[in-house]
Order: structure tokens, then sequence, then C-alpha cells
DNA sequence: AGCATTTCTTTACATATGTAAATGCGCAGC
DNA sequence: GCTGCGCATTTACATATGTAAAGAAATGCT
């Protein structure tokens, strides 16, 4: 839990306050490897702080083809953001690719204690905010750069995560097949 | 400068107060074709309120290509929100495609105001969200999807944007060719 | 109206990357 | 220590899409 408030406070400072609100509203609990947190088609209800471990973000095309669209690594905030503030289905699924220690919360409460509380209502803001800024930085890299330097970007923005994912979940998540990645992994030893 | 206002009341219901504050921080200006409201390298100060016309958000990769992020058709905000947030160099130039109304604001004058202004703060977190809404909509169908259903759905989105504008800023949109969307297009009208 | 410029389409060709399948490697469990 | 299974790499091949260039069409300017 003091994770949890350490992570909101360096995004603004709390007041004692809105920590002890919210420490009641967030529940210890657990995803096994595999387990899924989001499903796709289903409305989203919960935010979670994730403690430790790896979730991943994925959609699924039309031919059933899974693409990697986040990592999140601890510590980070999971939960199908998109479904939460616009009240549609889940378009992407979030899965757990390592065992996992989060803290849940009901959105639908926070939203409630935030009716009026100006704290809570910057803190969405800047939540919001940021979850723009990481989208666009994927975005353009993903638009901008080859798959390659996308490689490098990827590394650094997670380091060590390739030893405990397997390869071709990160191929999914740079827009290639493994196939390519392998031939890039090749060129960049030479 | 009433369909400033109306403009933002569709996202959420303004008071009179805060209508009276907005209004005397927009000043009307014009943009004329090909002219930027927003350079690569620099810092955005500003925002505007687009209320005729059509501007477009691109970036340029290392080989000069440019590439066509966004179109702004009015009514919309135009501005570097990602620049203005992050307080970060732009990224993504936005130039005027056609002659342009606007209604521009000093960014950091709407920040000062919403210090302590909860319904500021609010319209602000719903804007950052509405960002990011259709920041994720266009990701995901752009790695979800076809060119072909892409055209489809860019049509719906700007109806009768593609006589307004030339063919190649729409197949840049798409993240085609010129060449490609021509071969989509005869496909298309067999 | 006529010329010039811009835009769109078409063709021919090159190539990057995906798919499929075979091979190789390493770790886990017995 | 052996076996099997999941994962990574490699090979061969197919193909979609980009590039370049030429031609056609449209637009705009004087």
């Amino acid at each position: 839990m003091e994770n949890l408030i350490k992570f909101f406070n360096s995004t603004v400072p709390l007041s004692e306050k809105v920590i002890s609100l919210m420490a009641g509203m967030f529940v210890y609990d657990e995803l096994k490897k595999g387990a899924y947190f989001v499903k796709t088609g289903e409305y989203a209800t919960e935010i979670a702080f994730l403690e430790t471990g790896i979730v991943r973000a994925f959609y699924v095309n039309n031919e059933g083809k899974e693409y990697n669209k986040t990592f999140f690594s601890a510590p980070s905030i999971i939960g199908s953001y998109a479904s939460l503030i616009s009240k549609q289905k889940n378009n992407v699924a979030q899965q757990a690719l390592t065992d996992c220690k989060i803290w849940k919360a009901s959105f639908h409460e926070i939203e409630k204690v935030s009716e009026g509380n100006f704290e809570i209502e910057r803190l969405r803001r800047m939540i919001a905010e940021n979850y723009f800024l990481s989208n666009e930085k994927k975005e353009l890299e993903m638009a901008m750069l080859d798959a390659d330097k996308r490689y490098l970007i990827m590394q650094e923005e997670y380091p060590g995560i390739e030893l405990r994912i397997p390869q071709y979940h990160i191929a999914s998540y740079l827009g290639i097949s493994p196939t390519q990645l392998s031939r890039i992994r090749k060129n960049r030893s030479l």
C-alpha cells in the first residue's frame, strides 16, 4: 500500500485526507500468470495498482491475430482506462504475463469521491494527461521509426523485460513477426 | 465566439462565470492556407478553437518524409496538446490546409485561471480524456484494420474532406502511398 | 481561352516482410 | 541424465506495397 501512495504522489503530491480516502478504496489481490484482469467485450469497472509483475494489453484483429499494445511493468496502473472513461466495451484485454501483486479499486467509487474534490479531480486530470502522452509517444515511435529503433527503445523502456517474457510477445509489441525480430537480432549482433 | 462556448459546453456544461472568464482569454485570428499554427521543435504556448477550416497535424521522419497524424476539421481544438501539457518541444507540426478562422488563447493563462477552479479543472480533465480516447481509437484502427477499412472510417469521420484537400494528404493519413490509395479507390469502384 | 502547375492514376519493377515449415536449443520434470 | 515441449532461429517462398517515372486529368492563373 505504501508503494501505491508513493506512486500517486510521484504524479501530484496528495494531502493526508486524500491519502486516507484512497487507502479505503484499494484492496490487495493477486493475478496468476496467464490470468486476465480485463477481457475484451466487457465493461471495465476496476482499476488497479500493479505492485509487482508484468501485464500486457493486447487486441485481436478479425483474423484472430493478437497484437500487444502495451506492457505494464510494476509499478504501474492497470485497467482498461479507455473503457472506464468512455463507458464503452473494452477492445483491449489485459493479461498477466507473470504472477502479479495488485491493489484494486472500483472506478465508480473513485468517481464518486472525486465529485467536488478538487484534488482528486486534478489527480484524474494528470492521469489522463499521462495516458495521453504515453500513447502519443508510442504512436509516434510506431510511425516514425523502423522496428530496429523501436526495439532499442523498448529495451530502454522496459529494462530486463526480455528475460521475463517470451520473444514473440516482444515481436508482437513491435508490430513485427517473430521471424523478423530474429532477423533484427541477428543483424544487431554482427 | 458563440461557437466556441457551444463547443465547450458540449463537453461539460459551464457556468456563466467560467464562460465569461473564457470569453476574455480567446482572441480572433486567421490562418492562411499553408500557414503553420505549430512548428516542430518549438515549445507550444497557445491553444485555439478552430471555427472554420481544416488543419493537419503531421510529423516528419528522419528521411524527411511527412506523415499526417490527424486532421482537425472545424469545429475543433487545435494546438500541440502534447507539448503544452508536457512542456516539451513539439514533435508534431500543425498546418492549415485551407484558410481558417480561429480563436486563440494562451495556455498559460488557462492554467492560471484553473488554479483552484474546480470547473475548469474538470473541463481540462475531460479534454485530456477525449484526446486520449481519440488517439486510442486511431491507434487501434491503424493496427487492426487494413487501409481499405481505414479509408472508409476516415470518410465517415471527416465527411466531405476529400473534396477539400489533395488525395496525397489522405494517403499520408492512412499510412499508405498515394499509389496505393489509387489502387484501393480503383478496387472500391469495381 | 489557353498555358502552366498541381494532382491523380497507371505501369513496371524492387524489396521488405510475412507465412509456413524445418531445424536447433534449452529448460523442466521425471 | 534423458525426454519432451516450448521457444527461437533459419530457410524458402509468396506477396503486398513502396518507388520512380510517365501519362492523363484537373485546376488555376493571366
